[in-house]
DNA sequence: TGGAAAAATGTAAGCGGTTACATTTTTTCT
DNA sequence: AGAAAAAATGTAACCGCTTACATTTTTCCA
């Protein structure tokens, strides 16, 4: 290892070429577009590259051929494990059509999702993934100019410029505060992650209130508590919502984190749940079903969400302009923690 | 966007220098090296920068300067709550040095995490963050020979070559498996993760059996199976070790997830845990407290570890050529899942 | 004030590939 | 067999930036 006998110069393109007797085209071709070159040569190049132990320099395959075979995405967080296993299934499949993924977490803020998105772009992410609708125009100009085939997840709207693959918060939600308020519940109570810049979060607050008017309850009266996301966040609001509105029956968190905060404030108060009180989630990740009581919440196929993001993506890469919006079906899943009155 | 009209060709550096009449030089000392250009061309340069809206070739920087700022790593699964925190972390604190993270997965497979490393190496990474220490002679020579700075986490032995960030998962488990001992057991048995090409699982087997040797227990009567990754999975390891060895009075898992499976077909079977049958896990991810009975684990601190070795890692790229190997302290947290006979 | 040293800027050669186009070799067909 | 078409290969420009070295400008001091 010593830096003066260090004679492992990692072999370059031109090595191969000069060990093989060929030009640097030729070697290149071998790599990209075997089939234009005859057997012998191909057979010699490639005993070439074996012996050299090259492997090309993706930098400057990317440079030259203005194409990195990378796809970019920035999540919130990947602590949040409905991302962390969306991302995984979409990672797996681009894998399987020889794309890389870069990922980027933006902490659930704005600005820093930003300047992530245009470090991704900087680096040469030929698609980008993106959850949820809402950013600055200024980000979506960029994009557009940028032609960065763009992929929104984990929310669907109509009417939206683009493409996406996801549920509908709103709907999801609302089928849910139905079911809820069809059990008895009027005094409604929602632990929210905070809606700026969070559509998703959003649209399921706009669930709840739209469930309420239908049956005749003032959406006004839903008892609302914000807090980031977090178990522990989500046992502080719960607290809070119980201070606020004490004669709550039932609350419903816009995901299974805050919601297991909130079981988990619940059972240190000393109520029963869901005896004294109901607590429904969103997002069905693996613990609300064994959580104690199970949670009731809305399953969403996270992992096919990635997977077909990824299928997306990659049709955009092949010049699908502007490829169908996916809405992907969500179901409730009722478990003990949402009882009758 | 029609393309005829499409006059938005990404504005280059040389449009920049063109731009404020200054050479192209220039136009990259005032992005690299603000100090090395004089104040009034500095200002007409950036101006320029603005008016054009240009943002540097990422690509063709480090195919020039050699240097990526990108650091890889490679992890088993995002899916696995103890990675998804440990890399969050990990990429915050790189964020803040300006460094990119290049996060690939192997699920836990070693031909596919060489093919990864290979790949983030190909890919211009300046360092790695590699799991544990298990893998083949080959691909220690290639990252030696590559001279990529390399860090180990989640594991921490003495002897190793690499530099590491981690814990002692012998150690670790050994003393989880005395308290049990302490407490009664004498009939043990152990939900571990496929040991082969994981040190991690390794190491925590061995652990216990070193206690149950110590304790004048045969490690031999220790029922082992194993199984990978996930909730379903514990759940039928758990049904296995049951059918096994009936006597069976712990079940002690190599991770929560597994354990949180085990406590689930415990359940379902009607075994009561912590009466009938007591399981510890290891990790302490968020739901082990939150289960019913909550979950006798080891608490490993994964953020911290996340973030430190970033900061090692950064301490490399600086020319900190085998830094201090670091090794985090873990604390058994004890709860209901572990009874007493 | 003139000349040396220091600071600012410019020139141009890479970095390691890809690919349009030119050239050479092989195949095909009359 | 010989010309035209097709296939294989080579040549060299280029991708957008960094940086060693050269040149010009400014600063400093006797």
């Amino acid at each position: 290892m010593s830096k003066a006998i260090d004679h492992h110069p990692v072999p370059t393109l031109a090595d191969v070429a000069r060990r093989a007797n060929v030009s640097t085209a030729t070697v290149s071709r071998c790599l990209n577009a075997p089939d234009r070159v005859v057997g012998t040569t191909r057979d010699r190049v490639m005993q070439a590259v074996a012996e050299l132990g090259y492997a090309p320099n993706f930098v400057a395959r990317a440079l030259a051929a203005k194409q990195t075979n990378t796809v970019g995405a920035v999540i919130p967080t990947m602590e949040n494990a409905v991302f962390a296993r969306g991302i995984q299934a979409f990672q797996e499949e681009l894998v399987r059509h020889g794309k890389t993924l870069l990922i980027a977490s933006s902490a659930y803020q704005a600005d820093l999702e930003e300047e992530q998105v245009r470090a991704l772009v900087a680096r040469g992410a030929d698609a980008l993934l993106l959850i949820g609708y809402d950013r600055s125009p200024e980000l979506y100009d960029f994009l557009s100019k940028r032609t960065v085939p763009t992929l929104v997840a984990w929310s669907y709207e109509t009417d939206r410029s683009l493409p996406a693959i996801g549920f509908d918060n709103r709907a999801a939600m609302a089928e849910l505060a139905r079911l809820v308020i069809s059990r008895g519940h009027r005094h409604i109570a929602c632990i929210s992650a905070p809606m700026a810049g969070n559509d998703r979060a959003r649209g399921r607050v706009e669930g709840i209130q739209q469930a309420m008017a239908e049956a005749g309850l003032s959406p006004d009266e839903l008892t609302l508590v914000e807090t980031p996301y977090g178990i522990e966040n989500g046992e502080v609001a719960f607290r809070q919502v119980m201070a606020q509105a004490p004669d709550t029956q039932v609350v419903m968190c816009v995901n299974d984190v805050l919601a297991l905060g909130a079981l988990r404030a619940a059972r240190e108060i000393g109520l029963n749940v869901p005896g004294d009180i109901s607590i429904t989630g969103f997002d069905d990740i693996d613990i609300a079903m064994l959580a104690e009581p199970g949670l009731t919440t809305v399953h969403v196929p996270h992992r096919e969400m990635g997977r077909r993001a990824a299928g997306m993506l990659i049709a955009m890469l092949r010049g699908d302009d502007r490829p169908e919006s996916v809405q992907l079906p969500t179901d409730i899943r009722l478990r003990r923690s949402l009882g009758s009155l």
